[in-house]
DNA sequence: GGCGTTAGTGTTTGATATACAGCATTTTCT
DNA sequence: AGAAAATGCTGTATATCAAACACTAACGCC
């Protein structure tokens, strides 16, 4: 303990939480970690950032490595340094979360395939995963929770035509709230940050949606003048009585 | 490059943007750097993690090493690592926030004195500090303005006792925007989250307001129930118009 | 007792959120 | 060809919340 040496005996690492949305459903990426520690059980992905490699860089690293995909959305979250998180030394990480489009690319091409899976959000949380890593991704499901209702940034989880019931099913998933659909869809079109593509769905067993996209250079024109996106998890109105209610007492 | 020996060559530290309020002004502590490197600059308060500390007990601990405080509210904003973000090699570096009643304690009696001081958050944004001091404070202040509309944090910076008006300049102070005195005071009683002390200011010139003290115990019971805080910067009607015709076009 | 200063209070109006149901369009099946 | 199945799409009435705004009340000081 003498000398400042022993401050530079520890080692930093990210970890990604990749999100993915498919068939109404929030995934996100794991892997089945082949070696101790924690032999056989479900991991984030991470790495450790290499010396001369800025956090965000590293982050994209082991995103590329596991998906290929270099253009994704990314945003540090928190930083895990408990003393005991690492059992073979002092390890902190930065936890990132990123939002991919599962269309995107197919695990089964890579070479990881057995290894590498998309796993419900809520079973991830429920299950025992790796290190600190059921804190971790609770942790960044409730950034995403958060900033999804702030920033439009669901777009990054779909493909990039969608109809409006995709858009919808993917904000239930996220806020595990259903939402009125008419309302919904007024709000959202409000907004005028969606591009109607005069296109239909195609090969579905029903009257075909409307395709719609993303109007990205739109939003940050309205965002310079003051506009500022939100969705919002729809309070029932008797759930907000009894709140009320309880304030009154 | 060879081994992972080099992954154990960096470093960590926790740097603390301590928040004040005081005279209605928003304020950070900062220590002027004695030693190179931007040595006679201004800094944020940090220190290296010790290897066997969690960091948010670092940040804890640079916190009451330099105001002899040991309860007060601290939160993990970001992390910053650009590979050249220090002159003397890698470190990365865990940025806090903290709020303390500045009334709690009196810098002049520490020995840091001359070297130590309360500086106006606005004006050190724009000077130079060192490192990348200037991100960090930038980013914990903007941390700061999210967090006090949605949590009530805001009582953490004023004594025990305070007034509305207070209450209401604080808020002004952070948000840099006016706020409307009825409106304000409707929308915080209604909130119930204060405790009426029925004791009067003592000693101002003038009229002497009620004093009020933030019921913790009360939000937590609300909270539990699916309250939420809020505090908005008011929108101007104009303002809202003139986005209005935006979107409409 | 009058002046200076801040405290304290309600109402009207406009905007936004909520609740809610039926017809339209397409494919598929017989 | 017609019916059935599935999802797409649309508007209004009501309740709630935000915004704007100005005067009287209480105290200290001279």
């Amino acid at each position: 303990m003498n000398g400042d040496n022993n401050f530079f005996k520890s080692a930093f690492s990210v970890d990604n939480v990749i999100f993915g949305f498919d068939d109404g459903d929030l995934k996100v990426l794991l892997i089945k970690r082949g070696a101790a520690p924690f032999q056989g059980l479900w991991a984030l992905p991470g790495d450790l950032v290499y010396p001369s490699e800025d956090l965000d860089t590293a982050a994209y690293r082991v995103l590329e490595e596991l998906t290929g995909l270099k253009k994704v959305y990314l945003e540090q979250v928190h930083t895990f340094g408990a003393v005991d998180r690492h059992p073979l030394g002092r390890v902190i990480t930065i936890a990132y979360f990123s939002l991919v489009k599962i269309s995107d690319f197919t695990l089964t091409a890579s070479s990881f395939a057995q290894n590498v899976e998309w796993h419900n959000v809520h079973h991830s949380l429920q299950s025992s995963l790796a290190f600190d890593h059921n804190i971790i991704l609770k942790t960044c499901f409730d950034a995403l929770i958060h900033r999804v209702r702030v920033r439009p940034i669901g777009f990054e989880l779909l493909p990039p035509k969608f109809t409006l019931t995709e858009l919808q099913h993917l904000y239930e998933a996220i806020l595990s709230s259903d939402l009125d659909k008419r309302n919904f869809r007024k709000k959202i079109l409000s907004m005028s940050l969606l591009m109607d593509l005069d296109e239909l769905q195609e090969g579905v067993p029903h009257r075909p949606a409307k395709l719609y996209k993303f109007n990205k250079d739109r939003y940050h024109q309205l965002e310079a003048h003051g506009f500022s996106f939100e969705v919002k998890e729809s309070k029932k109105k008797d759930k907000k009585k009894q709140l009320a209610e309880l304030i009154a007492q």
